[in-house]
Order: C-alpha cells, then structure tokens, then sequence
DNA sequence: TTCGTTGCAAACATTTTGCAGTTTC
DNA sequence: GAAACTGCAAAATGTTTGCAACGAA
C-alpha cells in the first residue's frame, strides 16, 4: 500500500525556508533558522523531511562540506563554488556545464544519467585577504 | 620549525593501493585491502595518512557517496560516475569539462579557484536491469 | 637518542531510528 | 479513529584524537 502525505506546517516551512535562501544549507542551519518561529522543531524532523525532500526530488545535495551534507532547492544542474576556508557554497551563474551530451556519453559509457554537479573549490573573495 | 618526514612502510602501502586501483575507494576499503599484507595495520593509521595526501595534493576528494568520503590518486580533474543503487565511483573519460575558462571564471566572480570536479549521477550498467 | 609514526580505544560529530504522543484527514 | 507526523533521546556511523609503544634516522 502507498503511503499518503498529509499536511504539516513545519514541513512546508522547512521547503519555504530552502527555497527562499542562498545559503545552500545544511540541517543545522535549516534547524536553527526555524527555531525562533518553532521553538519546539526537533533536528530529528529536519532531517527526516530533507530525507524526503531529496527522494522527491524537490531538493538536491550539493555535495558534503565539512562532515554535513548543503542542499539546495534549485534542482536543475548549475554550477556550484565551494571555499575551503569558510565552507561557504555559492552559484557560480558564469559556467554552464549545459554542452554535455548526455544521450551520448550515456551510450559510450552504458551509464544512465539523471543528474550532474560541477563544482569549483578554492578561496572565495571574503577569505581573500586583501593587501 | 617544520616537521620532517620519516619513512613509513605502511604510508607507502595505502599510496601505493590507491594509485593502483580504479576503485575511487573510501577509507575503509583501504584498510581491508591492506589488511592480509598488514594486520596490524589500524584505522586511525589510514585515516591519518589519506588525511595527510590530501593535504599534500597527492590525492583528491572525489565526493561522499553514502556517507563516506571517496579519494582519487589521479588528481587532475576528470569526470566521474556515481552510481546511486551500488555507491561504485567510476571515471567517465568520454567528458571532458576542460573547455572552462577558468581564469575567465576568477575574474567575473571574484573566487580563486584551485580544482573542480565535474560529477555526474545515476545508475550503473552493473545496476540496469537487463530485461 | 630523538621525534615522527602507529595501534588502540575513547571521544566526537553528524545522521538515523524507535517509540509514545500529537496532528491531519 | 486511523495513520502520518513529530519530539525526544538513544543508537548508529564515520572520523578524529590522546597517549604510550614502536621505528626510522
């Protein structure tokens, strides 16, 4: 039997808040950032529903910085930058990683494809010092 | 005062193995693998020494696939494969991300960038069921 | 002999899970 | 009222670390 979904405010905020935010968070952020307006939202239901999230396809995982996982809410394949010094994670809009041909490389390489990160890491321009 | 290095038989062993392999393979793996020709070898061993690669750029940080951090001996930037069902990491030589401007990139966004890694994801051959 | 390296086990950090109470339908 | 959802706290998992013993120079 499927199972039915029914409707929960702190799940909505939890997407609301991912969906609004650049931060590409991970779930503590999500956590804290929630708490003021749900004093009693447990980190349990945060990952449970980012769990879902990303089985839904709703959200994507932009890849694992520090020990914790940085989600976002913008699941077509863009271009992702990643400092060591802060963690921070930004969109990088100048690289487009669209002239990939997905059909083709799936037919080289017997691979299916349904989604694609390109990341860039190095040193964002708050951590660069500047002389 | 900087800290000299002393040779170490193991150190040697667990570069060896991932320069060796195709595998892309986390930190246990390792210590599996070495384990017949070392039995005395530990986890924390292994851990400090791929922590220590890293480091020095001998290997790279392929991504984490359900949890565990994979590393790479090839440490220019190329394509790879993870298969979502089974968790293999494999190298996709048919993509190629070297048409990126890189320093074009630095200029436009301000970010000074060291690596990338171009990541696709979906399911293996080994995991397609043949029908 | 010095001090870098290791084994071992304890400590840590993040994420997952079981269960009882709460909320949605 | 049934079943999904949540809080809480305990458990599980991957990784790091302190310390005493070991090994290289």
């Amino acid at each position: 039997m499927e199972k039915t979904t029914r409707y929960s405010k702190k799940r909505e905020a939890i997407l609301e808040l991912l969906r609004s935010t650049e931060e590409h968070p991970n779930a503590d952020w999500v956590y804290q950032t929630l708490r003021p307006q749900f004093p009693d939202l447990s980190l349990g239901t945060v990952y449970r529903n980012l769990a879902r999230f990303k089985e839904e396809g709703v959200i994507v995982s932009v890849g694992t910085v520090n020990g914790q996982e940085r989600f976002d809410a913008m699941t077509e394949p863009h271009t992702h930058f990643i400092c060591r010094h802060c963690g921070a994670v930004m969109d990088l809009p100048e690289v487009k990683a669209t002239d990939l041909d997905l059909a083709g490389i799936s037919a080289k390489s017997g691979v299916k494809i349904d989604h694609h990160e390109l990341l860039f890491y190095g040193t964002c321009p708050n951590c660069t010092p500047k002389q």
